[in-house]
DNA sequence: CGAGTGATGCGCT
DNA sequence: GCGCATCACTCGT
């Protein structure tokens, strides 16, 4: 019944059905545990806000493998980012883990993170890679077998919510991001534009050379 | 709580 | 070169 045959089965299935799926679900690696309040959908070639919409490169290679592994990546230069990939082998579709509440390894999550806040430590995509520990050397690490794990819910979170999906610039709002409502540690909305200020160049005066 | 911004490396065009 | 599936910090309310 439960066990590594049902969640592999579950992942197999197509990624709007999975992501929901995903709420409640236990990601273990080593000590530390977080059950999961956040996640956002990416369907491989047909999503514009996904990695794998240009085709297979060497970062998203795992996107392009079987369900059930984890797609981790680098961004911003200094953080990581883990998705669980699902939907059939080649379809490249992924559930990015976006938030979560820690449950076990408190006091190493706390350790890793330094943050005052217990509801902060996995709030947000690279906080909960930070808090667990994970980084590039688990792309592609099965989630059976592990180092790192996947335990389904027993039963799905009472009430669930979708929205439009973070940060992303490029593609059309889909209501792809979901998330167990009411849950303190779903991570802040940001929208979707540019942080940076660009002053038009007509008035803004040369920083180095007059 | 919200808005604003610097830090920082790498993948891709 | 540019742009990023971000975060921690600051300042103001």
């Amino acid at each position: 019944m439960s066990g590594s045959a049902d969640l592999r089965a579950v992942l197999a299935g197509p990624v709007l059905e999975v992501a929901p799926r995903l709420l409640g679900a236990v990601v273990r690696h080593g000590d530390v545990a977080v059950r999961l309040t956040e996640v956002e959908a990416y369907d491989g070639a047909n999503d514009p806000g996904s990695h794998a919409y240009r085709g297979e490169t060497a970062r998203n290679g795992v996107m392009f493998g079987p369900p059930g592994h984890l797609y981790v990546y680098f961004t911003y230069g200094m953080h990581f980012c883990a998705n669980v990939v699902c939907g059939p082998e080649g379809r490249a579709s992924a559930v990015l883990l976006r938030a979560g509440e820690v449950v076990d390894g408190l006091a190493l999550a706390r350790e890793r993170r330094g943050t005052p806040r217990d509801r902060d430590l996995a709030r947000g995509p690279a906080r909960l890679c930070s808090a667990l520990g994970v980084d590039r050397t688990h792309d592609g690490a099965d989630l059976v077998s592990g180092p790192v794990t996947v335990t389904l819910a027993d039963q799905a979170p009472e009430r669930v919510s979708t929205g439009p999906r973070v940060g992303l610039r490029g593609a059309p709002d889909r209501p792809w991001r979901f998330w167990v409502t009411g849950e303190t540690t779903v991570s802040p909305y940001r929208p979707a534009k540019s942080r940076h200020v660009r002053t038009d160049p007509r008035f803004e005066e040369s920083p180095g050379q007059g």
